[in-house]
RNA sequence: CGGGGUGUAGCGCAGCUGGUUUAGCGCGCAGCGUUUGGGACGCUGAGGUCGGAGGUUCAAAUCCUCUCACCCCGACCA
């Protein structure tokens, strides 16, 4: 391809509207062009770019059993139900029939396997798509990092039963490894709270950029990773001697957990926090040690809940609770529940449940009884792996893609059984992988780049070579170049030929913005040894290659 | 949905506080000439519903009201 001729060009100045590092290369490199809030074309190089990830994609998905097919993104909207209701868009036809754009395809592939698979003979079974999805997100942002039209590579695994599930996931779960791999990704694997689609044995593949919108959990001394949602640690145990006798202290103005702790000098582990909740529109009493955060993803899990949120100020009092001075003990008619850590110590300080009043020496179950214990406190770096006792850190990404065991969720609810050898009926036990190329795309763009521009990975560049020519007059530069733009691209090796009538330093940098992997200078000072120069763009300093061997070298490299 | 911000040429911006007839600047674009190893220079030129609607006024990019879009933070989110 003619840089000449190409449509879109390389913007100097960055676009306002552009925030992080993947979405101003993406727009200044001439990849993509946004059209409204969430939604973009994608320009010749953008396009080139994504294509080659979607084919290493249906390469690894083949190889994997997959079978390629293609659902439609209009959907009948009683196939959904309330499900996503909130994030999907929705129109009506001409007989005002509503209809859904769909974000997702449990439903549907759901629906065309309780159609095509009657017996146990027609299983196991792997489909997938590479398709466009719609979410109407509550904010998009990053460009196509959270895009609200954006492509998505969906497949679904269907099997008699748990043991062909976990042969079928794994086999996917390899795939998507040697994706990333081929890519030349650097991506984390985490375990994952499976949120809106349900099902268990949840992973996330995290590509780690400081600009990503998950926190990781991990462990540096073993293989513990979890998506902070998830993410567990040690709770240790407080020595706090042997159970008191209840005492009642007078706090005056006392509210949070360090004024508290601070005038009664106890650490805050020392003491027992309340915080408030609305589940689904009902009261919530949580309780947790001092020290600790409650993770609202883990809470949800617990209370089975579709909606949560803080209680208001007003809520809270309205409910009979005394703020800045509540605790469990005493309390009657509110569901409670607690972190376990409520049993990692012994004589802790908590609310009196009256103005300006603590009480000291509470413990559990002794003073105060729960609904629910469980582990609801959000993991934080510098604490204890729950597997190695290692010292936990953390780190930020985005999430690639996920996958998880759906079970027999949607295929109990949309009739997709089969057939047994006895004859028997039992609902398809099922798995669910998604991975998003666009997001992948800018993923790629936010982990490879420089102060210059993007550094393509080989296997995803929109093209291999960027070539140069810088010709003076007299010279036989443009021919060579004209030669070897034909030469190259008969070697089978992609070329973006820079045939422009620009200044070097223009061409330089629109090369280095653009970010090829490699770079053929061809100018009257190469020439005069018979040769280009080669420039990785991973590489500061050029090499001198002879115009005979470049090819070879080049097909070598790539 | 809460908070904040921005809409003026393809892109980046100034002008708005304190109303004035031809709305500027840089980049880019077109033409000519000079340049040519890290974003060259000169000259000429094209390009604008000042986001939209309504209002105030002799007069509105500028003041007022409404509205739309986009961005950021938060909430939310495979």
């Amino acid at each position: 391809m003619r840089v000449s001729k190409l449509v879109s060009k390389t913007l100097r100045e960055v676009p306002a509207d552009a925030d992080n590092i993947s979405h101003r290369l993406m727009v200044r490199a001439g990849l993509i062009h946004q059209l409204v809030a969430g939604v973009y074309s994608y320009l010749p190089l953008g396009w080139r770019s994504l294509r080659k990830i979607e084919n290493i994609i249906r390469n690894e998905m083949d190889k994997a059993g997959g079978q390629e097919i293609n659902m439609p993104v209009l959907h009948p909207a009683e196939l959904w139900g309330d499900r996503m209701s909130d994030i999907r868009f929705t129109l009506f036809d001409r007989r005002e029939r509503k209809l859904t754009l769909g974000p997702t395809h449990e439903e549907v592939v759901t629906s065309l396997a309780a159609r095509y698979v009657r017996s146990y003979r027609d299983l196991p079974l792997n489909l997938y798509q590479i398709q466009v999805k719609f979410r109407d997100e509550p904010r998009p942002r990053g460009g196509l990092i959270r895009a609200r039209e954006f492509s998505m590579k969906d497949a679904y695994t269907f099997d008699v039963d748990e043991a062909g599930l976990d042969v079928a996931y794994d086999k996917v779960f390899q795939a998507y490894q040697n994706i990333f791999t081929r890519c030349g990704l650097d991506v984390m694997v985490v375990e994952a709270d499976s949120g809106a689609i349900g099902g268990k044995d949840s992973r996330e593949f995290i590509l780690t950029t400081p600009a990503g919108e998950d926190e990781v959990i991990f462990c540096p001394a073993c293989d513990y990773a979890a998506n902070a949602e998830k993410a567990s640690s040690v709770k240790e145990k407080i020595d706090g001697g042997k159970p008191l006798p209840l005492e009642t202290v007078a706090t005056p103005g006392m509210k949070s957990i360090e004024e508290v702790a601070g005038f009664l000098k106890v650490p805050p582990s020392r003491t027992l926090k309340a915080v408030f909740y609305i589940a689904d529109g009902t009261f919530v009493f949580g309780v947790i040690r001092g020290d600790l955060t409650v993770n609202e993803t883990k809470l949800r899990n617990q209370l089975h809940c579709a909606d949560l949120r803080l209680a208001t100020e007003e809520e809270v009092i309205a409910a009979g609770i005394v703020p800045g001075s509540a605790s469990a003990v005493g309390l009657k008619g509110i569901r409670v529940i607690a972190d376990d850590s409520v049993s990692s110590g012994v004589n802790f300080v908590a609310g009196g449940n009256k103005p300006d009043t603590h009480l000291k020496n509470v413990n559990y179950p002794r003073d105060f009884k729960v609904d629910i214990v469980a582990d609801i406190a959000r993991a934080v770096a510098g604490e204890k792996c729950i597997k190695c006792g290692g010292k936990l850190s953390s780190t930020r990404g985005i999430e690639v893609a996920h996958i998880f065991k759906l079970g027999t969720i949607y295929s109990t609810k949309l009739g997709a059984n089969f057939l047994d050898e006895k004859g028997e009926s039992h609902p398809i036990v099922m798995g669910c992988y998604g991975l998003g190329p666009s997001r992948l795309l800018a993923a790629a763009v936010e982990q490879h780049n420089d102060d210059k521009g993007i550094i393509w990975p080989v296997s995803i560049a929109p093209y291999h070579v960027y070539l140069c020519p810088l010709p003076r007059e007299g010279s036989k530069v443009t021919e060579v170049a004209e030669k070897l733009y034909q030469d190259l691209q008969a070697a089978g090796i992609e070329v973006l030929f820079d045939d422009r009538a620009e200044s070097p330093g223009v061409k330089f940098n629109d090369a280095d913005l653009i970010g090829l992997p490699f770079r053929i200078t061809v100018s009257p000072r190469t020439l005069e040894k018979d040769a280009v120069e080669l420039k990785k763009r991973t590489e500061k300093d050029p090499q001198i290659v002879p115009l005979s061997e470049i090819i070879s070298k080049l097909k070598a490299l790539i």
